[in-house]
RNA sequence: GGCCCUAUCGUCUAGCGGUUAGGACGUAGCCCUCUCAAGGCUAAGACACGGGUUCGAUUCCCGUUAGGGCUACCA
């Protein structure tokens, strides 16, 4: 049984790679473990948090254990799993693999200072490192703050068997003694991932290739208390469009933020797969198609850059899929939010006549806005076209007469008047169609005119008509 | 600075020694059409550079360059 973690830490990043894990696990037909690593208490919130669970769920993934879901392994906050890293600590303190370091930042930061000064590089020195045990004792007792760093062997190398990028070759001699606890009593993220993930009996460590030069110190940890390393796979980061990690800087700070600019989940779920993965030539995914294809094989190396051209179509395409009932509940909120309470039926109406015309959900708003607002403001072009134009005041006021005659007013029978009108006048449908429009919507593009004069009903059309044969 | 990863159209990518280097987004044009979309067709557009290896390199090796990462009491 494959078991795989996705391990976020909220502190406000974007955690959009945990889709490909999430991919992994279910493709693999494994358990999907969610653990929180928010050791860092000056950075993470309960916000981000929040953040986490809510994309995850927007986007359709689950866990199978984790906050919320319970499991054998658990807590699975990794603050409240704090005597368990103590208890390690102290392991590895008691053989001599471990040590106190009273160096304060202060100190340290100036020795690094001075090693980038001299072109060294800025490694721990080891000061710490032989400490006689009185002397640790009399700093302690004394209060003075510490931190308690890993021992590592000095010569060798260590190498990670990674799945995607095959082997990889460290230098012990080039890592340092590197922090497992801070002076605030709280693991190190090198420390508390290795521990996690070996009593959660993580199988297969997948995560974003940055982590791939932490690999070395983790494997050393394995080694040092005697444990198996799980199997790695780091896959390629998503970076900015200017390349650079994505971050606040780049917009969305969260998936979350997605649901909201009014993508779908199953166009970012597909979005973020395609992203340093591909099976083929193929471009859209269901989900299930996603669980199926999904596997490393067709991981790429190479960073990728979130884009949203790429998005918008995929949600455009997914939005012309969606069943009409759910484009209705998504857009209902938005258009009451922005016009005010009409008639659900009328809503309903509206909303699918843009159905196939949008590219983001919250476009629905200013496309749709003269079916709720009566006070049109006319594209000027459009009007010096149709508007100054005898011939084209003319066939409105035909148009007008001949709707206002019309019983019942359906879409059938007002394509009729428009049809038998341009026959009548032996004219071409588009010299009633765009005058028509632009009365009626203001501007020149909207959804199939008769379609929208139905949705707007008898009694709108004659009053728009109406008022633009006054215009001189 | 040191170490590590990566390098195919602007972007996402296919390619796994011999291809007219394929697809998708975006861009442009055309078709369709009552407009806008959608859809269809077409076009422009890439193997970072230099050395090897080989009969033959986009593909394998080395170097250079570029981008990214790690080098934190962040994860």
């Amino acid at each position: 049984m494959i078991r795989v973690r996705f391990a976020p830490s909220p502190t406000g990043a974007l955690h959009i790679g945990g889709a490909r894990t999430w991919l992994y696990a279910r493709n693999q037909g494994g358990k999907f473990i969610l653990r929180i690593e928010d050791t860092d208490r000056e950075r993470s919130t309960s916000e981000a948090n929040q953040a986490i669970f809510h994309g995850l769920e927007w986007l359709g993934i689950d866990w199978d254990e984790g906050p919320n879901a319970g499991g054998d392994f658990g807590p699975y906050f990794q603050t409240q799993r704090l005597d368990i890293y103590k208890k390690h600590i102290e392991q590895l303190l008691s053989e001599g693999k471990a040590y106190y370091c009273f160096c304060t930042p202060f100190e340290l930061k100036k020795k690094r200072e001075e090693a980038a000064a001299r072109k060294e590089a800025p490694r721990y020195d080891g000061k710490c490192r032989k400490l006689p045990e009185e002397e640790i004792k009399k700093l302690k007792d004394s209060g003075k703050p510490y931190v308690i760093r890993f021992l590592l062997p000095p010569v060798g190398e260590t190498i990670v068997h990674d799945k995607i990028r095959g082997d990889v070759v460290f230098k012990n001699e080039l890592l340092d003694d590197f922090v497992i606890m801070k002076s605030d009593g709280f693991p190190t993220y090198n420390f508390a991932c290795v521990v996690d993930d070996h009593l959660m009996e993580i199988t297969h460590v997948l995560r974003g290739d940055d982590h791939l030069s932490n690999t070395p110190r983790q494997i050393l940890l394995y080694q040092a208390f005697g444990w198996k390393a799980p199997k790695f796979a780091h896959l390629p980061m998503i970076l900015g469009n200017d390349k650079a990690r994505l971050s606040k800087r780049h917009g969305a700070t969260s998936v979350i933020d997605y649901s909201g600019i009014g993508y779908l989940p199953e166009a970012m779920l597909n979005y973020i797969a395609r992203l340093g993965w591909a099976s083929g030539d193929q471009e859209v995914f269901s989900r299930e198609e996603l669980i199926q294809k999904f596997s490393l094989k067709g991981v790429s190396k190479n960073a990728a850059i979130f884009g949203t051209d790429k998005l918008n179509w995929l949600n455009g395409k997914y939005i012309r899929k969606i069943l009409p009932e759910r484009l209705i509940d998504l857009c209902e909120p938005l258009l009451i939010e922005a016009y005010g309470n009409h008639d659900v039926e009328y809503i309903k109406k509206v909303v699918l006549a843009f159905h196939d015309r949008l590219v983001l959900i919250p476009e629905i708003v200013p496309l749709s806005k003269f079916f709720f607002v009566d006070d049109l403001s006319y594209d000027p072009t459009a009007m010096e076209k149709y508007f100054k134009n005898e011939n084209s005041k003319k066939i409105l006021k035909e148009l007008k007469d001949k709707l206002g005659k019309l019983e019942p007013f359906t879409k059938a029978n007002i394509e009729a008047v428009f049809k038998g009108l341009a026959k009548e006048q032996g004219r071409k449908l588009g010299e009633i169609i765009h005058p028509c429009r632009l009365a009626l919507t203001g501007t020149l593009q909207s959804p199939p005119m008769y379609d929208v004069v139905e949705i707007l009903g008898k009694d709108r059309v004659l009053q728009r008509l109406g008022k633009t044969l006054l215009i001189k």
